[in-house]
DNA sequence: CTGTTAAATTACACCGGTGAGTTTACTTTC
DNA sequence: GAAAGTAAACTCACCGGTGTAATTTAACAG
């Protein structure tokens, strides 16, 4: 008797459209996606996307949060006062490179970068997950400064924590975002987090 | 007086549209930017501008060789043996800073970038001139490394080079880009100069 | 200073393609 | 048998680019 009270809404099919249109978007940019590729590329109907998703824009929204929520969850620490600073940094610096290498985290963000860049909504809703992700490393900063393992004054937690996201960024993600170079095999995770964590402790380190 | 204004072809309306040009592709991107709306924004008939420019595209073009010529101008500079490497790439930072910190180029860049991330053939010309860039600081790193100032093997010239880069845009560009936050101020360019050798020459500077 | 001339500009209608979203009548699936 | 999906035609607004006839402008000759 219960078996007919299934799922109404296809989940199958959902799911075959939010894949579609992450391709499209990507391969087109929000402006040049087209709603009839989408329904094509996911083998249903053009009025079947209508159903599950009201307009080309909540498309768009709820598959660029999908992408954010990845992005966030893969870089997830805590201060651990046992563990001596180096060690530490050079995990954090991994996590950021294995979610950074990975290719359809970057193909994602290619074109979630492109949007932000002209779309105030957008924009917007970036911003606050990013600064989610800000506090998170603020935090971790100043745990390690005040267990005197890091030389950063409270104040400056913050901006420490920009900069050794940056660093392995600067390394790992802008060049290959931009100018399409492969991304960073895994073989090398280990060295560039090291020169990152030696760079970054040049300045915040105790000497 | 008014003699030598206005020769025949009317550089002043040219002008005007490449100006009204640039901001709509600011505002709206190169899809989102509208004909009829550049035209009315630089005072002048829609005719007109069919007349200076054959298309959308080619308006777009000569815009962005513009940005790229500005860019690739104010990042040039020669290795000299006599000055300290400390000092030299200091200045060289420096002179990174200041144009990465310019608002026009800021905006400028912000437009170029997102098209770039979704467009075939602005990306395949913005690859070419940047490899100039690219080669131009290898060189300088190769230079320095010869002269016995840095660490570095001559086939690592390349990459260390990009890492320079990468550390001021990491400071000083990318979270701007994005983010939106405000350009660094002149006052922080000495530290943040200094801090981004401090960090470089942690890897490739002599013990 | 003035009239001539040709290029530059303008206003505006028009073309053709595109693409988001809808309607409708029908079929499939549970 | 009702919700879910389909196919295809349709609306409608937008926009890049063109054609044209009329008007303005600047260089120059007398």
């Amino acid at each position: 008797m219960a078996r007919f009270m299934n799922r109404r809404p296809n989940l199958k099919k959902r799911a075959a459209i939010v894949d579609a249109a992450l391709e499209e978007f990507q391969l087109s940019g929000y402006q040049g996606a087209n709603m009839d590729t989408i329904a094509e590329r996911a083998q249903v109907s053009k009025r079947t996307v209508y159903n599950h998703f009201p307009s080309k824009q909540s498309l768009f929204e709820h598959i660029a949060d999908t992408v954010w929520e990845q992005a966030n969850a893969a870089t997830q620490a805590d201060f651990n006062t046992k563990v001596p600073i180096k060690t530490q940094l050079t995990e954090l610096a991994l996590k950021e490179l294995a979610l950074v290498s990975d290719l359809h985290f970057l193909r994602s963000t290619r074109m979630l970068m492109a949007e932000l860049l002209h779309n105030e909504t957008v924009a917007q809703n970036t911003l606050t997950k990013y600064t989610e992700e800000q506090s998170n490393i603020a935090l971790w900063m100043s745990q390690a400064a005040r267990a005197g393992q890091l030389n950063v004054h409270p104040e400056h937690a913050e901006q420490a924590g920009k900069e050794f996201h940056g660093l392995v960024k600067s390394l790992a993600f802008w060049p290959q975002l931009f100018m399409g170079e492969p991304s960073v095999p895994n073989e090398q995770h280990q060295a560039i987090a090291e020169k990152v964590v030696t760079m970054f402790l040049s300045i915040y380190g105790h000497h």
